[in-house]
DNA sequence: ACGTTTTCCTGAGCGC
DNA sequence: TGCGCTCAGGAAAACG
């Protein structure tokens, strides 16, 4: 299975794009698939357009967007990895490797950005800027709610607008307006670790399991970054959303007919959202009409 | 207006 | 060997 990118591995990528490509001007700038640019609606020439000739001043992320702000402007190239994005540093001779979509050169002549995604859900695009002061965000993300790991992070107004909700806590979690970063692998774990079914209607959450659930997000991803982040340093210098230093010990996701780790029960597979939901039957409980 | 379903995409794995 | 089918899922458009 090809690893998803999901907000640890992210996170090390705005890292790695922070210490190779902050700073630098873009001279060159070639946009080579349509459909990762489709969500720059002026086209693949005009993101060109607004690229060359301006410096990156910056990484940045919210939930599993990544963004370069650019000097002079009030702009950012925005990007998405997607299901299979990767963000290479490589240097200009190395051969274009299959599903090369995008690339920036710089006026140094130092190491390329190239933007590899085999499936191309993910993309990039140039942005204007846009939200409050102390949440600028590329405008087209302002609907994006915090991710678990930004300091900012409301608990009480997370709680508030889920109980309001109706529908089930694992749709909530992967709505990433209330939300974002989880996507359905941690989704599975940190419901496990919650002892919550994936249906339990949201409106039936207490405010203090509410908080222990956004703690184990929290925790599952630390975990997956302390693993995964200590192996970034100079020479891992490929800016890679797979990265294969992320060896997430899971509980639930994927172990199907497997030992619960609590209790022993077999671990069941259900489909869900046109997807599947792992979850031990005995530790979390389906909820049933009238008494949960 | 809001909750749910569908849609985009390609390679791996599998049965025949 | 090779064909056709299923599965994997982030996020938003489309739908009801």
């Amino acid at each position: 299975m090809v690893g998803v990118p999901e907000l640890p591995e992210v996170e090390v990528v705005r890292r790695g794009l922070e210490r190779w490509v902050a700073g630098r001007t873009v001279a060159k700038a070639e946009m080579l698939h349509p459909r990762a640019t489709r969500r720059h609606l002026a086209g693949p020439d005009d993101v060109v357009a607004r690229l060359t000739g301006r410096t990156l001043t910056g990484a940045e992320r919210r939930g599993k967007y990544l963004w370069l702000p650019l000097e002079g402007t009030d702009e950012a190239l925005l990007g998405h990895l997607g299901m299979s994005g990767q963000l290479l540093v490589l240097p200009p001779e190395d051969p274009d490797g299959p599903h090369l979509r995008a690339r920036l050169a710089f006026t140094d002549g130092g190491r390329e950005l190239r933007y590899v995604d085999q499936r191309t859900f993910g993309g990039l695009s140039v942005e204007p800027m846009g939200g409050p002061p102390g949440g600028r965000v590329p405008a087209v993300i302002a609907h994006i709610g915090r991710d678990p790991l930004d300091p900012s992070f409301d608990l009480a107004a997370f709680t508030a607008a889920l109980r309001r909700r109706q529908t089930g806590i694992k749709r909530a979690l992967l709505d990433q307006s209330l939300i974002s970063g989880i996507g359905n692998i941690y989704a599975d774990e940190a419901l496990w670790r919650a002892r919550l079914h994936y249906a339990r209607p949201t409106e039936t959450l207490t405010r203090p399991v509410v908080g222990t659930l956004v703690a184990g997000v929290r925790d599952v991803m630390e975990s997956a970054l302390a693993a995964g982040g200590t192996s970034f340093d100079a020479l891992y210098v490929n800016v890679n959303g797979e990265s294969g230093y992320f060896d997430r010990s899971l509980d639930v996701y994927g172990r199907r007919d497997e030992p619960c780790r609590r209790c022993g029960t077999p671990i069941r597979r259900e489909p869900f959202m046109s997807r599947s939901s792992y979850f031990c039957p005995r530790c979390q409980l389906r909820p049933r009409r009238g008494r949960w």
